[in-house]
DNA sequence: AATGATTTTTAGGCAATCCGAAAAATTTAT
DNA sequence: ATAAATTTTTCGGATTGCCTAAAAATCATT
């Protein structure tokens, strides 16, 4: 089985290569804030597994294999931060936390997680009333419903 | 700093001391599914660091410092649990998935989603009717107020 | 083509966390 | 009190993933 940060790996990889088909070592490095020579190491188990194509000193790119996991993840991550930032957690914040754990979450969470993305996207609303009272509620922390009751 | 498994086992030794005020390494070793060299070793780490009081092969209980690091951390695990269940993950998945994630998400995030439960509880019908909606949604794929408005 | 700069690899290490096996201590039952 | 069963510790080892430093390869510039 994959490690957590092999995933990572190969997300970064994925990203790395849309322009140009393939990447290289420095960048890795770069993205995931690691040294070259921890990228390297990695490389040589990802490519032993079938992840990647490893032409050592050259390129890195993505096998069929390992491109469909990255994607998987890839998509994974963009539920959760969609999901996220709907909730009102900052873009950055929603970010760095849905990237880790994009890896961890079970496949049933995540499912349900993004029925709620869709459910709040598919709403005829631009914004669904119930969300407008939920930012509300963040601001003054106080239930709408509930002034209104009270007030009303 | 701590590491996310020393949580882990910190969590583990609040919940089984909460009785007797203690806890074995055994019992730790069963709830973690470790073996009890594992537990061993890390009552050692975490007495060192004056987390737990250790006394060798009689028991292990929480200190100040200790506890405190406990209950933050149950804290936010029911947090997530009670999130995830009102979204419709279920519960066993919600609490396998909380006991991870309780670590590492940003304190940021924990706060919005706390508001979000607050939100839901807070709210003045048992249900609110747009979790109702959501549930449907969940059930048919389709959104209520879609249907709504295609066959009215 | 030679020099210098950059990139990459290799080698040796470190920390966290787990394991199994064997030894030691404790508990239980007789 | 002793034997048997259980619990706990210790020790050596494995894995994952990261690092530094030094060597090697590649690239860029003249």
């Amino acid at each position: 089985m994959l490690g957590r940060r092999a995933e990572d790996y190969l997300e970064t990889i994925y990203e790395l290569s849309k322009e140009r088909g393939y990447t290289k070592v420095k960048d890795i490095s770069s993205k995931l804030n690691v040294k070259p020579a921890s990228v390297s190491e990695m490389m040589a188990k990802l490519s032993e597994q079938g992840y990647v194509v490893y032409e050592k000193r050259l390129f890195v790119s993505l096998t069929k294999k390992g491109r469909e996991v990255a994607e998987n993840i890839r998509e994974r991550r963009e539920i959760l931060v969609k999901f996220l930032t709907t909730l009102g957690v900052p873009r950055s914040v929603a970010e760095e936390d849905a990237c880790i754990i994009e890896h961890v979450l079970n496949p049933e969470t995540v499912k349900q997680l993004k029925k709620f993305v869709r459910f709040v996207e598919e709403s005829p609303a631009l914004t669904p009333k119930w969300l407008k009272h939920f930012k509300e509620f963040c601001e003054k922390g106080v239930h709408p419903c509930d002034v209104a009751r009270v007030r009303g």
